[in-house]
DNA sequence: GCTGGCCGGATTGTCGGACAATCATACGAT
DNA sequence: ATCGTATGATTGTCCGACAATCCGGCCAGC
């Protein structure tokens, strides 16, 4: 008859201080924008050493639950933003050997039914933002990176014009794999960039009209055009990106 | 005449040391499973204290980068797990007074396409854990904590299923937020538990015959009852999720 | 040969104290 | 009111230290 053991796990102080400021964090007593006491005022409540308090606060801060303001080094309470948490998944997916087919699999199912809803619920704001951001793309994409940058930018307009931050945030990642992804293909393929431009008037056209249908259409047309690009510039898909 | 001058950064040095490390581990020159040398080592090398390689060293633990096995103090190079990069996200995404809504939405777009996926590039021992989650669900569902867990794992099955990484880390925020998003719902709804097991049921049966439509067409069904659920439980949608 | 116990060295977690650089803020000069 | 300036607070980094624990190898015994 053998007892089963609970594994014990001693924790250590740093990661007990954090999960405390975490917990009080997410359950709103400590606000955005709200400073934290300072590094020797926590040690003196927690009664523990400032050294302690300061390896908690690099995981909080790597967390995106503080932050401090450019120039300063007060640390404030902060919501985390999106594009801060995605960086660690998308370092999550470079080492898991993610493959091009993979992120264009995940951009036919996720990126439609994106340009879908925010083409229902795509404000002024967003109509304007996309707008600056497509001509953006037209004007300045001669230089590789500023073509990769403003196309992943127009996904993320798109995204926000959905209002629905959970969508904004699941693509997110992607968008840090779309870079390297078009970066490998988009020199070799010369019309790439003209289509790019036209798929995006098309779809602003469509999230202008709110032509929901439209939109979906075009995003789906868009991103099949970009699964072309991989096979003529003869790039295996089930290759790993870099 | 205003001449622009660029934000003069100083990083400091902890941060400096965990970009470095980073890079080696995403580079592959650091491997996976391999140990990093010990703090008193690594501060050697990069000529710093060592306070400030393990306020480095937390910083690339808590992004996933570095783990320890349990029970063991040696740190060890990790590709970060699913999970633990997704808590992130869903406390980020909790922050941002997310609402049911939003969830319900994401999950409609996501998980219908998942499932069709699933259907068509499950394996063998896919099928098996999908089983054995099932079953788990039909018999332990009068916790409620068992019931939320056992179905947020169904989802989480169905996305190891679609053999697409990228993919499963995109739903996995949205099965954090399930879990708040069930728990406050499922106990109101009598019929709740067995509407799911349903669900679940129907679902394997298409998995299983690598029917895609069909499994395709039972996910939008259980997402579309998961909505009348609040319906019934008179949960307004745009209530933010605790 | 394998098992199990034992020991020394290595490593981590935590502590205390220290100091320069920088920031915040209030005060005073123009 | 705007601009220096002085003062205190805060952070980043360093040094040194020690207990607890883990790793690895050695050794006895079967």
């Amino acid at each position: 008859m053998s007892v089963a053991f609970d594994q014990i796990l001693l924790v250590p102080g740093y990661r007990k201080v954090a999960a405390i400021i975490a917990e009080r964090i997410l359950s709103r007593e400590l606000r955005e924008g709200e400073r934290l006491p300072s590094e020797t005022e926590l040690a003196r409540q927690f009664g523990v050493n400032r050294s302690t308090v300061r390896e908690a606060l690099r995981e909080l801060e790597s967390g995106g639950l503080l932050e401090r303001r450019p120039g300063s080094k007060l640390m404030t309470v902060s919501r985390p933003q999106h594009r801060a948490v995605a960086k660690d998944v998308s370092r999550a997916l470079a080492l898991h050997d993610v493959t091009f087919f993979e992120v264009w699999e995940a951009l036919t199912q996720l990126e439609p039914p994106m340009a879908e809803i925010a083409a229902r619920n795509r404000s002024q704001a967003d109509l304007d933002s996309l707008t600056v951001v497509c001509q953006r793309f037209a004007e300045q994409n001669t230089e590789t990176e500023k073509a990769v940058h403003h196309a992943a930018e127009f996904f993320r307009c798109v995204g926000r014009a959905t209002h629905n931050q959970v969508l904004g945030l699941a693509q997110e990642p992607l968008l840090h794999l779309l870079g390297p992804s078009l970066r490998v293909m988009i020199d070799k393929v010369p019309q790439a960039r003209a289509r790019i431009a036209a798929a995006q008037r098309r779809m602003l056209e469509a999230i202008a009209k709110q032509d929901a249908e439209a939109a979906r259409g075009w995003m789906a047309k868009h991103i099949r055009d970009f699964r072309k690009g991989y096979e003529v510039a003869d790039i295996a898909l089930d290759c790993r990106i870099a």
